[in-house]
DNA sequence: CGGTTTTGACCAGCGC
DNA sequence: GCGCTGGTCAAAACCG
């Protein structure tokens, strides 16, 4: 039960996606992360795998003038991809992963103050896609709605993930 | 200067 | 068909 989170990020499995969360939190031991788990910060609150064949969107050249995105297989309906929704209490709602996101987009959604955004990995081929939601009950609290699946291996070092795992402890009251 | 964010427009799905 | 809502585009602004 070292790292329980990379269930969080959906990655293939030949990724070896590790996080080697050893040190540097203040001196605590590698559970110390795993402690927000345990405290029921994080939880999946939603998690449909489609059996669907998520098609691939061609989304390779950003100077796509795509005249019809939406519709693609007419015959099929509406092949949802899966989506891997968790939710954080952090003050900071960029929660750095390790990958490389580039936003496009932010909507104000209803019965939701908080504006969404959405981002998408920064890597050709890779069409994952994510949303960050701050729930305006609770305003600590930040959904994070991951798409799809990287085809390609962490890109950055564990140094800001430990990083922003520290922040994460700082702001949680447990 | 190149990559990223911002922000309004555009589009598709859905309910009425 | 129309309006609302969510998701994406794309051009300009921004930033290192």
């Amino acid at each position: 039960m070292e790292n329980n989170y990379s269930m969080l990020f959906p990655c293939p499995p030949s990724s070896s996606y590790q996080i080697p969360i050893t040190s540097g939190l203040n001196g605590q031991s590698s559970n110390a992360f795993l402690g927000l788990k345990a405290n029921n910060n994080d939880q999946i609150i939603s998690v449909n795998h489609d059996h669907d064949e998520d098609e691939k969107r061609d989304e390779g050249s950003v100077n796509v003038v795509n005249d019809q995105q939406g519709v693609k297989k007419k015959g099929e309906k509406k092949a949802k991809k899966p989506k891997y929704a968790f939710q954080t209490r952090s003050q900071v709602d960029i929660l750095d992963d390790g990958y490389r996101w580039r936003k496009y987009g932010q909507k104000a959604v209803k019965n939701n103050k908080f504006p969404r955004s959405y981002y998408r990995c920064t890597h050709q081929g890779c069409n994952v896609k994510k949303q960050v939601q701050r729930l305006t009950k609770d305003e600590g609290v930040v959904v994070t709605t991951y798409e799809g699946v990287h085809t390609h291996p962490i890109e950055k070092t564990t140094d800001n993930f430990e990083h922003i795992l520290s922040q994460m402890q700082i702001y949680t009251p447990f």
